[in-house]
DNA sequence: CGCCATTCGAACAGATATAATCATAGACTA
DNA sequence: TAGTCTATGATTATATCTGTTCGAATGGCG
């Protein structure tokens, strides 16, 4: 019976997740066109997607996008931004990294130096640190979040009490008219927040997108950061903004 | 089934990082250049990236050292090592895993599981669980060493005090006749030892060339350790003294 | 640097699956 | 009994997948 013979291959396939056509055909003993028109029709239905040779769940992996691809935004702008500020970096230097893609591509360019001390709570940065050999990298511990592979959380803050160092360099998430620095990431605010009380200069990287974006947590307000690395793409008001604050600013070119 | 193939091998390279073409013909039994086409395929979808011999995830940060698919000594051995110790871990469980290319093997298996917390030393080990959302993973903090890509130093023994955890999983760099497990790491010795005072139960992964190897560092005698997970190549008297140790012997076959 | 083994890409051919179409059998109904 | 409707089977052209062959490219090793 047709009904009975459907719901069963839907049993099937939810139990094994892909079903063959040719299976199919000797399990019922009918036509390989009839189990055809059943496929046809369950995927009609959306319970399952046809594929060569028989069917699978929908969403097997077309449609997952596993790896978000998301080639990262504005690269250029961050790029050119890390190597204007690679300069204000000194051999002897001890030196937070936070994470985040513009402070990886600044990673990136420290080669150049030697004998530099590096705290840092992002894979992916302490991951391009060490092949660098003649750099002291050490690695802030605490909880991995997926999204981010960096660490934070309480283990990370009580690390980062242990150190002072001569700079910090960070992303942002946002700057803001009202002079205040916010990021997205709530668990990483804190950690930020002492990293920033830990370091003697405080270096921030910001490309012209991130002006007028007020994120959801404050971090700092600009006064507290000595150099400003942005683009020529920056909003016009922000040069007084910053000159008020007392923020040098940098323009990468 | 050519969809299902490739989700399989999809989900393989992101448990593995890489895969062998090689290996990939013999386990689906096809021919290579049936592969090839799968993983054309796969790349020009952005799953994965093809490289001489095989494949390996896209490095989503743009430029991480690549994941080069170089051949692991015995790594025959120690695929079958970690597996014959994944029983031993239970969901809920709470475990140190320490650096090492067989517990790397191991963290790969542990996908099978649901609610563990997993604090390592080791980045790739960091590195291949944050895939894994289900798990609460903390890194463990400290001087990251080019050679091992893992942590060590006061930090890191530091961070280890602070917690108590069910199970250590850990390589060994010889295990020799007097009953003694030692190691080539000094500067991972003290924070390995560490680990074994802060672990219920300790859990040694050891493939055959391990034994009648004594190492540079005595990390602790035999009978501290529960169980030891071999293969079928371990040297005979190996059974005595474990037995005479107190030490479960596992065979992985 | 040159040699060797392995891997790769392109092209073709054979096998298998699919879509479109038509034919048939049985059930129900008028 | 004839009409018609539905599920199924059969046929054929087309599309897709796979294995094989062979010359070129690549990587490892002396």
């Amino acid at each position: 019976m047709l009904e009975k013979r459907r719901a069963d291959i839907l049993d099937l396939i939810n139990r094994e997740k892909t079903v063959r056509l040719r299976d199919l055909v000797e399990r019922y003993d009918v036509s390989d066109e009839t189990i055809r028109r059943d496929l046809r029709s369950l995927e009609r239905a959306g319970y399952l997607v046809r594929v060569y040779g028989g069917a699978t769940l929908p969403n097997m992996y077309g449609a997952e996008p596993r790896y978000e691809m998301r080639e990262v935004i504005n690269l250029k702008e961050k790029k050119l931004v890390a190597k204007a500020a690679q300069p204000f970096i000194h051999d002897g230097d001890s030196l937070f990294l936070e994470l985040g893609t513009t402070t990886l591509e600044f990673a990136k360019l420290l080669h150049v130096h030697n004998d530099l001390t590096i705290l840092t709570n992002s894979i992916p940065i302490a991951d391009v640190l060490i092949n660098f050999e003649k750099f002291n990298v050490w690695m802030i511990g605490g909880h991995v979040r997926k999204g981010e592979r960096a660490t934070s959380g309480f283990l990370a803050e009580q690390t980062i009490d242990q150190f002072n160092v001569d700079k910090l360099v960070m992303g942002v998430g946002g700057v803001n008219r009202e002079g205040w620095i916010t990021d997205y990431h709530s668990e990483e605010a804190n950690a930020r927040r002492k990293m920033i009380k830990r370091s003697r200069h405080i270096i921030a990287l910001a490309d012209y997108s991130k002006f007028d974006v007020t994120a959801l947590n404050q971090i700092c307000p600009l006064s507290s950061v000595d150099i400003l690395v942005s683009d020529e793409k920056i909003p016009h008001p922000y040069k007084r903004i910053l000159a008020e604050a007392g923020t040098e600013l940098v323009i990468a070119r």
